[in-house]
DNA sequence: CTGCTGCATGGGGTC
DNA sequence: ACCCCATGCAGCAGA
């Protein structure tokens, strides 16, 4: 109740300290000239002090807005004396009783003097405050009693929108009123403030926020990137025209748009009941100015402005737009946007089935009422200003529901979201349009990296992978947590989003409460790999030895814990058996020979290769040449692929991936020979662990006879293979033949240039030339692998050439097949099952290959990403 | 076989 | 304890 050295911020959000000697650069004294004693119980009530970024608009003291008598809202002991309205304004509790009724109807009258009287109004009462929370739920009046109040407006109201532009329209009188009384507020002196910890009066929460008139251009990590061109003529056709209730706060438009002073930003009239209380689960953290005046770009949680609020909207759903982000939606024109909610997409929503699970609170407050499961159709644009109709709707559930957006695939994948994103439900008003906003998660990947500190003070580490992923404005909001664990401290110009954030509470950031959507994004991209490939990659965890046991006399390791991911590295072996390593840096793109028996990180360049001083830089040359460490690394997977031979009988496929592989590639470099390599790098030929014994999927699964869809498929295929190649042998004899009356004629009269036009010029020969290279190359870069889904019809590509080799060992092995007692190799079989089959299918057939190569390439794509 | 639809389940957040 | 919601999955329809 004293004055002191200490000034405490009175909203309860912020309750930063300041010595009275500073109070003036960033604090605001509220109600300095008004009483400092309760009218009606006689307590004292303080001078309040605000810090800027939460100051508040008014003083304790209201006036009935039915008879004008003064009411001290602060006051405990008037509870029985007034009201809060829920459209804004205070009632003394006689007033209000007497005319709930008519006051709705008063609402329904153009004109008015309910509105207008807001504007006259030194402020009104923010139901959502938290401080009005507080207070109400505290003794003044009973929530139950505001929602009553609220859904009688709104049941009583026919026509929301019109009940919107009044509610609007007193509100920018208020909003004028309120910037005029916040510049007149200004601090007068030091006298005066006191530390208040018990005026939880009923205040509105207004926020200032100052629009630098040089806003400051939006940095990378500002998102909504693609809010560039938003389109505002949007037309209020949304289902949500139905929605009645007072709508957008102006004041919110006014810190979002005007270059005022100190616009309030108000935190809207309703809808109280749709937010958490403020204490625990967060009051509206905004801080849309710092106190040095810089322009908000901050990206802070704001509550809402509006809804039915029929359950409470949680603050991840909050939505988290910056005043540039309005500014960039809203453009020049006279639309306002009013952000309704955001939600950060799981996978499910981010998936192909095109269904976003909507909060419930959401839903039900900004969206049309739906009693029938189906839903109804809601249009929606998005931030380009494309229209998109999605089903909104819900399924029961738990004796509840569980409301959906149907429908939302190609929108969303219009704006490029994945998992992790965030969607932002606004609306466009006047028009009422629903728009459907998008940001990226902040570079997520990078974030995370333990490498790059994810926060200003570098806190960000490994372990923060929650809020690495979500706190893409550092100084950004800040939830309440962090905000009471600042309570006490000195709070001055620091910015709490500086602070440390506990562990829990960021996972709140993130906005997810599933722990399947804090995948790491590099493990994500991880799993855009093969079994076979990811067990290239497996490494046992550093820090445990396995366990040896034997089973059947086959030994197995035996790790406590799970496997991690490593680089992948190529092991090769010399003439003399021994074996080495081979790993790319992940800078220069150059091989370095490593020890066999090292691990290696994920992310490995050269300057780890503490193994050989002599190539520990990228600019140190590579050892090997690289058309010879290409030819090794291939003879290495054809090792590879011989071994699994062995180890049991080939499928079909694995057959034809083999004779694929090994067909074309005869040429010994000379250097380390082939080499038995394992699927699992730390384990050695010969293992036979779980993983190393364990064939890949399909492997073994697939017989010579077998007519499933796949090998049905590589039947069909290789029978277009097989022409293919018929006509390509046709073609290229034509061609000699071409050439060969060529050189006849040159002999006969051309001279060297017309020749070496002739050769160079029709490309024939070179291009035989080239593709014989190709074939090398093309297994070379792929290091063995066959692509079954090359297009056969690319004559010019570097895989379907290869594929002709393939078709060509494979017609080698179908005549061993066919011509011996020898039990046939079941890829030979299958390609002499396909050559006997009907080329009638061919047509169709190539289509389905070439959709096969379109998406076999994209995978591939996929995963060099 | 694939994709869609509707519901069930259970982890986790909130009250 | 309640309940939201992310996800799994069975059933169904169409290709």
């Amino acid at each position: 109740m004293e004055s002191s050295n200490i000034n405490i911020c009175m909203n309860e959000a912020c309750k930063a300290t300041t010595s009275s000697g500073e109070w003036k650069k960033g604090w605001v004294l509220k109600s300095s000239g008004l009483a400092t004693l309760c009218n009606n119980c006689g307590s004292a009530y303080e001078n309040s002090i605000f810090c800027e970024t939460f100051h508040r608009e008014e003083s304790g003291w209201r006036e009935c807005k039915f008879c004008g008598k003064q009411i001290h809202c602060g006051c405990i002991a008037s509870k029985s004396l007034h009201d809060y309205l829920d459209f804004g304004g205070v009632g003394c509790l006689s007033c209000i009783k007497f005319s709930e009724a008519q006051l709705i109807r008063q609402i329904q009258t153009p004109g008015d003097d309910i509105f207008g009287g807001l504007g006259t109004l030194a402020a009104i009462c923010d139901p959502q405050s938290s401080a009005v929370e507080n207070y109400m739920e505290g003794n003044i009046v009973t929530k139950g009693k505001l929602v009553k109040l609220s859904k009688n407006m709104e049941e009583s109201e026919p026509n929301g929108h019109n009940l919107f532009l009044q509610s609007q329209k007193g509100e920018q009188n208020l909003s004028s009123v309120q910037t005029k009384k916040a510049v007149n507020m200004l601090p007068r002196g030091e006298a005066g403030p006191g530390i208040s910890h018990l005026s939880q009066q009923s205040n509105q929460f207004s926020i200032t926020s100052k629009q630098d008139a040089n806003p400051q251009p939006q940095g990378p990590r500002d998102m909504y990137e693609s809010l560039a061109q938003p389109s505002l003529n949007f037309s209020f056709s949304s289902p949500l025209s139905t929605s009645n209730t007072l709508q957008m706060s102006p004041g919110e438009v006014v810190e979002g748009r005007e270059k005022s002073r100190v616009p309030p930003f108000q935190q809207g009239q309703r809808s109280r009941q749709i937010l958490p209380k403020s204490s625990k689960s967060g009051i509206p953290t905004v801080r849309a100015q710092g106190s040095n005046g810089a322009v908000s770009q901050t990206r802070v949680a704001r509550p809402p402005v509006e809804g039915r609020g029929r359950s409470q909207l949680l603050p991840r759903y909050w939505p988290r737009i910056t005043d540039q982000e309005l500014q960039k939606i809203c453009g020049d024109l006279n639309s306002t946007i009013v952000p309704l909610f955001e939600k950060v997409l799981s996978a499910s929503d981010a998936g192909r089935i095109g269904r976003l699970v909507l909060p419930k609170a959401c839903a039900e407050a900004y969206f049309p009422p739906i009693n029938q499961s189906e839903g109804v159709p809601i249009r929606m644009k998005d931030i380009k200003g494309k229209e998109w109709t999605f089903q909104f709707r819900f399924w029961p559930n738990n004796n509840s529901r569980m409301y959906v957006l149907e429908g939302v695939t190609p929108c969303i994948q219009n704006m490029q979201l994945q998992a992790g994103d965030t969607v932002t439900f606004s609306r466009i008003d006047p028009e009422g349009m629903l728009v459907m906003g998008c940001r990226k998660a902040a570079n997520s990947a990078d974030m995370q990296d333990s490498s790059t500190p994810t926060l200003p003070n570098g806190s960000g580490t490994a372990d923060d992978l929650v809020s690495a992923v979500k706190v893409d404005q550092p100084t950004d909001a800040f939830d309440w947590t962090r905000k009471e664990e600042q309570r006490g401290k000195i709070n001055g110009e620091s910015t709490p989003q500086q602070m440390g954030q506990p562990e829990k509470k960021k996972s709140r950031i993130i906005g997810s409460k599933s722990k399947r959507l804090l995948m790491h994004n590099e493990d994500a991209n991880e799993l855009q790999i093969t079994w076979e490939e990811a067990q290239e990659l497996l490494r046992p965890s550093p820090s445990s030895k396995p366990t040896i046991v034997m089973v059947d006399n086959h030994e197995f390791e035996e790790y406590d814990d799970p496997p991690v991911f490593g680089k992948k590295t190529i092991f090769t072996a010399r003439e003399s058996g021994e074996q080495e390593q081979w790993a790319q840096c992940d800078d220069c793109s150059k091989w370095r020979r490593l020890p066999a028996d090292v691990l290696l990180p994920s992310n490995w360049i050269c300057s780890d290769n503490i193994w050989d001083s002599n190539r520990c830089s990228c600019s140190a040359p590579e050892e090997m040449d690289p058309k010879k460490l290409e030819s090794c690394f291939r003879d290495t997977k054809k090792r590879k692929l011989l071994e699994n031979g062995q180890d049991c009988e080939p499928s079909g496929l694995d057959a034809l991936a083999s004779a694929a592989v090994f067909g074309d590639s005869t040429e010994d470099s000379g250097e380390p020979s082939l080499v038995i390599t394992t699927r699992h790098p730390r384990h050695r030929p010969g293992c036979t662990c779980i993983v190393c014994i364990q064939p890949p999927s399909g492997k073994g699964k697939h017989k010579p006879t077998c007519i499933c869809n796949v090998c049905m498929t590589v039947k069909r295929r290789f029978k277009t293979l097989m022409l293919r190649k018929k006509k390509r042998i046709e073609r290229e004899a034509e061609i000699n033949r071409e050439k060969t009356q060529i050189r006849s004629k040159s002999e006969l009269g051309l001279d060297g240039s017309s020749e070496h036009a002739l050769l160079h010029g029709n490309g024939s020969e070179t291009e035989t030339e080239r593709s014989a290279v190709k074939v090398d190359l093309a297994v070379s870069s792929n290091k063995g692998n066959l692509d079954l889904n090359c297009d056969p019809n690319r004559e010019d590509d570097a895989t379907g050439t290869s594929l002709a080799s393939l078709v060509h060992v494979a017609s080698l092995t179908s005549e061993i097949c066919a011509g011996g007692n020898s039990v046939p190799a079941p890829g030979a079989c299958l390609i002499s099952q396909a050559v006997d089959e009907n080329e009638e299918e061919h047509v169709a057939e190539e289509t389905d290959v070439t959709s096969m190569d379109v998406e076999g390439e994209q995978e591939k794509q996929e995963i060099k990403e």
